[in-house]
DNA sequence: TCAACTACTCATGAACTGTTGAAACAACCC
DNA sequence: GGGTTGTTTCAACAGTTCATGAGTAGTTGA
């Protein structure tokens, strides 16, 4: 992942109502959710769930496929972590600290 | 850290500027950088670094202190590694192909 | 006190983001 | 074909973000 792709993913999960949308479609697995039940569970219009559906995909860290009438959302399990391992190693440079928090969050003070 | 205070970091690392800022300040350590010398650094206008630092402090990824006439800027190492946490667990559930993607970059197919 | 230095604040305008509702498109069933 | 369901696109609007430049405030040494 380099830096655009960085700042696009960044950008992408920046926002409550797609934050809800990766919580959803983790869980989901590679099977995913059609739009209309992504809909309903986070309780937005379809409108406004395409919109943010368009940013997580134009930022990698969906995908989408059309089965008959449905499309199915599913996430991109390797984006998230790409993202993840480029902020340790490129930005933080494998900084011990931050990694600690990463993998332990329940160790140290509050930073 | 929760929801709000991860939107907020996501918020202020989504932008290019913040970003080469983090990426400045990590390796500076505790001690971190005057203004000053971070405006060189990344070839900054005094205000324009001005507005970017305080959206990093607001955002609690950085903190600041006065040193006679400098203020001195330093990475919150805790909460980077926080953030990361909170997308790895509360938002990916911890799920396995994310961190796996996320320790080990280098392994696997592209997603 | 003054000048020099360092850093911050503020107003402005351009560009971007996100919500809404209407319209359009696509696939299905009768 | 006509109606229905599922999804996307579009235009309009409000709100936010960001770059710029001018002005302001705090610190130091003469």
């Amino acid at each position: 992942m380099d830096r655009t792709q960085a700042l696009a993913a960044l950008s992408a999960l920046a926002n409550e109502t797609r934050l809800d949308l990766i919580r959803l479609l983790v869980p989901a697995g590679p099977d995913g959710l059609p739009a209309g039940e992504i809909a309903r569970g986070l309780g937005l219009s379809a409108s406004r769930l395409s919109f943010h559906l368009a940013a997580m995909e134009g930022a990698g860290l969906i995908r989408s496929r059309r089965a008959s009438r449905h499309v199915i959302y599913a996430a991109c399990p390797g984006a998230l972590g790409a993202l993840m391992a480029y902020l340790l190693r490129d930005c933080c440079q494998a900084h011990p600290e931050v990694q600690a928090r990463c993998l332990h969050p329940g160790d140290g003070g509050g930073d």
